[in-house]
DNA sequence: TCAATAGTTTAGAATTATTATAATGTAGAT
DNA sequence: ATCTACATTATAATAATTCTAAACTATTGA
């Protein structure tokens, strides 16, 4: 979903009913310049500082996976702990700092193209994706 | 570790007592041609097969981890919602069977050297790793 | 306009994976 | 054989997520 879109008529599109939940959710996730990446606990936090009225937990759920269902987030594998969500849906690479676990997105230009040699017999590609850890480059003085 | 190695001396060398549970452990998880991976529900289901007294679920855990941190072991990130360990702690790039929810190691030669254009001041690459997910490519009738 | 209805929200309970606790057991040293 | 630090274990605790069922509400169409 594009900034500044009207958010009522996008989920009537998709055929989800415009609840002041929701909205405020496309609000909070979409009304912004860059890709966000979350967790369903930094997402319960914005929401509750942007809204007098807080959002009830299992609704973060349902509405993050209605979202994910419709094609409007991507669930994101960096650790097996806890689920990260991407507003940016198409396929592409990042970068995870281990310092801040902070996801970043890669550009095009970032890597070149990956090339598959192998084939499974049987099974096709569904996606191509690179993870990169990084972490602060301080040495402890030698 | 490798096939047929002397679990017990290895475990001392690198300063884990050699229990019973460990040994077990050690021949369950390396004494096989290829490397394995597992989620910790696998790996105590193989055990609970392989061995007349069964070992508690607390010590599965506490000796994966002992593993993992002595870097014969290695967590990998496929699913936010449960852990999967490998036996080839080395970088690789893995494919994902969609269906099966299996991993499979590639080869050097299987994907070409990533080349990361990208630089993220302060912070140095610790790893680049592909995932690629596969899945049955049965069409259904068109 | 205003019920009827299907879809939505919600609090709280349930489930699942994982970690902590503390009592008991044991490998290796003396 | 005894000691002691380290390990194992059952169980309880925690954390993330999903389920449930009752209350609520957006939309429809009489
Ligand atoms: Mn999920
Ligand atoms: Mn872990
Ligand atoms: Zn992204
Ligand atoms: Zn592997």
């Amino acid at each position: 979903m594009s900034k500044n879109c009207n958010f009522i008529e996008k989920l009537r599109e998709v055929g989800l009913r415009p609840t002041k939940q929701r909205v405020k959710m496309c609000e909070v996730l979409y009304n912004r310049e860059k890709t966000f990446h979350f967790t369903i606990n930094d997402l319960v936090k914005l929401l509750s500082e942007k809204m007098n009225q807080k959002i009830s937990l299992a609704t973060v759920y349902n509405t993050v996976h209605a979202f994910e269902k419709k094609g409007y987030l991507k669930e994101i594998s960096i650790d097996s702990h806890k689920s990260y969500f991407d507003t940016n849906t198409s396929a592409h690479h990042h970068f995870f700092d281990e310092d801040t676990h902070e996801l970043i997105d890669c550009d095009e230009s970032d890597i070149d193209k990956i090339n598959i040699r192998k084939n499974i017999t049987g099974k096709k590609i569904n996606s191509v994706e690179v993870l990169v850890r990084v972490a602060s480059d301080n040495q402890t003085q030698k």
